[in-house]
DNA sequence: GAGTGGTCTAGACCACGCC
DNA sequence: GCGTGGTCTAGACCACTCC
C-alpha cells in the first residue's frame, strides 16, 4: 500500500510522468477531480501540487482548456544574494573585511544619474575589499545618498561593510540589480591582485524606497568568480 | 466598504504593513488565527497570503515561534532565460542568425570534463552567431553529445540555432547555469566585432537528463551586455 | 451552455519546537 | 504541555473560455 498522499509526493510523481513522456509537451494532464480520484485525496491538494508546477514552469493551466505540459519550459534561474560575509563563510573561508577610504561628497553626474538624484547632491562614498581567506575576492564602491540616509555621514564602517550596516538600517526596498562584465581598472587590478584589464565578474545594485534612491553599489570580483545556479 | 479579502490582497496589505515599518525587521507579526479574524477571513487564506511571503523572502515562519520578518530579507532574484530570439525581439531589435561553422569530432578533455563524458567521446560542435539589427550580439560555441542525442548528428543548422532544435527535441531535463566574465578571444572578438581581451558577460550551461549529459553551450555576449532584474 | 480551474470556508488533525 | 504553523478535507461558488 503506497504512503498517503500529500501534495509534494504528487507533484513529484506528476514531474516523474511528465519528465518520463508519459504527457509529452503540449500533452494534457486529467483535469483535478480525476486526478484526485486516482490519488484519492481532495480535489484542493491536487491543485496544490499543480500550482507549483506553474510555478516551477512546467505546466500551462487554462479554465476550460484544462492543463498542459508547457513545450518550452520556461527557464528561469533563480539566484540567492547573501551578503558577501555569508557567500564567503560558505565556501569554507575566513572572512576579513578592510576599509579602503570613505568620503562625504558631492555624486559625480555618472553616480547621480544612475542614482537619480541631482549632480552634486550629498553622498557618502565607501570603498572597502571582502577578503576570503586573506586572498581578495570582492571589491566595493558604494554610494549611500545622505539626504535620504542622513546616518550614514556618521556611519562607522572600519570594522564592517556598508552593507551590513545598510540592510540593519534600511527598510524593506525594492531592488535593481544589474549583472555585467568589465575591465579591471588599475584601481581594481591593484586591490584584487589581478592585471589590470582583467575580465571581472560585477554586480551593480540600486536599491530606492518610495521612489527615492538609497545606495548604489558595484561589486567587482576577483578574476574567474562564476555565479552558479541549477534549475 | 472595503472589497472582499481575497488572499492577494491580504499579502499586498501585509507587505505594506511590513514596508511601512509596523512590523521592524526581526519583529513579530500576529499569529495566523488573529490575522484572519481581523481580515474577516478563514485562516487558510491568511496561510495562503503568508506563504507566498515566505516564498518572496520578507518573512520567516516557524512553530510555535509565530511568523517574525526577516532581519536580513533572502535576497533573490529571478530569471527567465528566454531564447536568443526571443531576447532580441523583445529588444524590439530584428534577429538573424549565422551558422560559422559545425563539425562532428571527439570531445576535447576541458568539454569532456565539463560534460563528464570520456574524453573523445563523440560530439558534435557548432559554432554559430546570433545578431539583433546586423549587429553581432551573442557568439555561441555549443557541444552535443551523440551518445546521448544521437539525432544531433544529422540536424541542419544552417537556418536556425542548436538552442531551439534542443528545445524542440529534448524531454525536461536538468540545467546548470553558470555566470561569469571572460576575456574576449580572437575568434570571440572577430565574430562579435570588439578588440581581444574585452571583458565578456558569458553563459555557460550543461543540461542533463537521467544523469547523462546531453549538451553544454558558452554563450558569450557582445561587450556592455548586462543581465538586469528587480525585486 | 458547460467544463475546467481559482479561490474561499469551516473544521480537523498533526508536527514541531519553545517553555 | 501547549501554542503555533502545515496540511488535508469536503463542499461551495465563481470566473473564465472553449464549444
Amino acid at each position: 500500500m503506497p504512503p498517503p498522499a500529500n501534495f509534494r509526493s504528487i507533484k513529484a510523481d506528476l514531474l516523474a510522468r511528465i519528465q518520463g513522456g508519459e504527457w509529452p509537451p503540449g500533452g494534457r494532464l486529467p483535469d483535478e477531480i480525476a486526478l484526485a480520484g486516482s490519488y484519492g485525496v481532495a480535489r484542493t491538494t491536487v491543485a496544490r501540487a499543480m500550482r507549483e508546477l506553474v510555478d516551477d514552469g512546467l505546466i500551462e493551466r487554462r479554465r476550460r482548456a484544462g492543463t498542459r505540459v508547457r513545450t518550452a519550459p520556461v527557464r528561469q534561474a533563480r539566484f540567492e544574494i547573501p551578503l558577501v560575509r555569508d557567500e564567503i563563510t560558505e565556501l569554507g573561508a575566513a572572512y576579513r573585511y578592510q576599509l579602503l577610504g570613505s568620503a562625504i561628497t558631492g555624486a559625480p553626474t555618472w553616480v547621480a544619474a544612475r542614482m537619480g538624484l541631482p549632480a552634486g547632491a550629498p553622498v557618502r562614498h565607501v570603498l572597502c575589499l571582502h577578503f576570503a581567506d586573506d586572498a581578495p575576492y570582492q571589491f566595493e564602491d558604494r554610494w549611500v545618498s545622505l539626504d535620504s540616509v542622513p546616518d550614514a555621514a556618521r556611519a562607522d564602517f572600519e570594522t564592517s561593510g556598508p552593507n551590513e550596516w545598510l540592510v540593519s538600517k534600511l527598510p524593506f526596498s525594492n531592488v535593481e540589480i544589474d549583472f555585467l562584465a568589465i575591465m579591471a581598472d588599475p584601481a581594481q587590478a591593484r586591490h584584487l591582485d589581478c592585471d589590470a584589464g582583467a575580465a571581472l565578474f560585477c554586480i551593480e545594485r540600486r536599491t530606492e524606497w518610495e521612489g527615492r534612491s538609497l545606495t548604489f553599489v558595484r561589486l567587482a570580483y576577483r578574476p574567474g568568480h562564476r555565479m552558479t545556479t541549477r534549475y
